[in-house]
DNA sequence: GTGAAAGCGCTAACAC
DNA sequence: GTGTTAGCGCTTTCAC
């Protein structure tokens, strides 16, 4: 392969003209400009942009973290974030985590070592502060809210969200609520709980620790979900599950059983996806694809050095069949 | 960011030393290699790994060609892929190409310009030849067969299980059978096209134009599908449909529109994700971790040099609900 | 075992 | 406008 020396040789002029040819820099005549093009087509050259990266200082790579791509939550993210990437003629890594903080510190080790020039964050299993830490090597941005304001997120505002998505299960009639999280632990859980204990005790409904489920994840635990559901001594009337896959699989099931979900069971999902809005789930929008492209727009106007910015992006309760009001006999 | 050249100071032997201490090589004295060591701890030394790709003239990278990472069957490939790859170190950047040939043609640049040091490809706007003619800059393999024989590539026996599929259709007693593809340009289109005539011809049975679908990708897609199907003409009474989110948008609204799928319409699916099983579909099985997995395995040995190698996987017919053996009267 | 020095292929002062 | 040259940070040959 050749390099820009032998092209510089073959065109007759110094390798910094054809550095320039390379980098569309203004000053150079426009006769030799011809011969560095034409000595490039000659060649087949094209330019090592390990070599360029080098001497530059970055990559031009943007490295993706997420829990696993094959969960509709994150690969509407990607394809957001990839979008944005591609126009802006970025490329990406995906850091696939499941959870795992070690992972996690792979992805991190990544920016330090200057693999990727930022990375986006869609998962933490690690601390918001440890992460941060790793701001000093390349913008990290957050897609959930966090207190620290270094960095910069894009989210919903998640506990409104879920606030309002408790209301919305309480004005159609319903006491006995569960919520069905996907880990206990991850950045919204507390305040879920949190909200969740208010607006229980706004009902004076104490709360079933059968009540709180978590680990929920996909369509299969949606369907086992119902089958626990069912079996549960104190049964809650409705169910507010935080992911669609989730809900899905969990009135499939009900269906399959014959058992109609509207007024008990109830559920109400988050994310909205092609799945749940085909099934008539009512569920939060959270809109995917946006939070993807902005999220890219934040990476990149920190990679500009801009200041780091907070942005809420709004959410939609979509009423369909899975929530109805309530005869309360 | 110190370098090596800081941490070779500090720890008083040249930038040999601490490359080897870096690299593992054995011949360096316990003692100077615990001063480097110590040295690279006191100054958080991290290598750069540009200019490690650079000198070693390799970059650890795999590029993953794919339509869209938000469909199942990629999503499932790529969890196979990555999941070797990062046990052997590597990491992947994803092209993204919605089936744009430009967009295949940027990740080909990518790998002349060694961005990756090699592709997987999953998407195949442009001829097998033409992709096939970058494969001097480093190895690529193909997730679908093709009589080529200098490159790597696995794949189950589509034609074969097109075939099956058919039989089972016509052995369930369907003779109007139209098929649903997601593109007829795409690699295993002419081919199922072929066993498509065949097998029609071989039943005695005319093909009606409206039969040959194709651009259904979706659920929505699926959806729509199944109203178009309710006004055909000549309705055929079964659809083998090669990917399972169509299928299930089909069947959903069918089930909607409170028609039961099996006797007529039967669908017949390809892939076998969660939502077929818990909808009951039938559908041919497509081992598809195991194929991102053997994929990359393949990726791995081309890139040691081994010689080109197919990989046939097997598939299984399942039979679900949506085929039954038809009451022909 | 160890170090000096010549790359890897490109960019970007700086001088002319 | 153009060329010389010193990097970018690491690897690796070769000599000792």
């Amino acid at each position: 392969m050749a390099n820009i020396r032998e092209i510089a040789k073959k065109a007759g002029v110094s390798v910094t003209t054809v550095s320039r040819v390379l980098n569309h820099h203004p000053y150079v005549k426009e006769e030799k400009r011809e011969r560095v093009l034409k000595a490039m087509k000659e060649l087949k050259y094209t330019r090592n942009i390990q070599a360029v990266h080098l001497a530059k200082g970055y990559s031009n790579m943007l490295g993706i973290v997420l829990p696993n791509i094959e969960h509709s939550y994150f690969s509407g993210l990607v394809t957001g974030m990839a979008e944005k990437a591609q126009a802006r003629g970025m490329h990406f890594a995906l850091f696939q985590t499941g959870y795992d903080p070690l992972k996690e510190k792979e992805a991190l080790m990544s920016l330090k070592e200057r693999r990727v020039d930022g990375l986006i964050f869609c998962s933490n299993a690690l601390s918001d502060e440890h992460i941060l830490k790793w701001q000093e090597f390349g913008p990290i941005i957050f897609c959930h809210p966090t207190q620290h304001d270094t960095c910069s997120t894009v989210s919903i505002a998640h506990d409104q969200a879920f606030k309002e998505g408790l209301h919305h299960l309480a004005a159609c009639g319903h006491e006995r609520i569960a919520i069905v999280l996907a880990r206990t632990e991850g950045a919204n859980s507390e305040s879920r709980l949190q909200a969740y204990q208010d607006m229980m005790q706004s009902l004076g409904q104490s709360i079933d620790e059968e009540w709180i489920i978590d680990g929920k994840l996909s369509l299969i635990d949606g369907k086992q979900l119902f089958a626990e559901w069912q079996k549960m001594r104190n049964r809650p009337t409705a169910l507010f599950i935080t992911n669609d896959d989730v809900s899905a699989g969990f009135l499939l099931e009900a269906r399959r059983r014959g058992i109609k979900v509207g007024e008990s069971p109830a559920i109400l999902s988050f994310q909205y996806n092609q799945l749940s809005e085909a099934l008539g789930i009512s569920s939060i929008h959270i809109p995917l694809k946006q939070m993807g492209q902005e999220a890219f727009d934040l990476f990149d106007l920190a990679l500009k050095g801009e200041k780091s910015e907070k942005r809420m992006l709004p959410f939609r309760l979509i009423e369909r069949t899975t929530t109805v009001l309530k005869n309360n006999r």
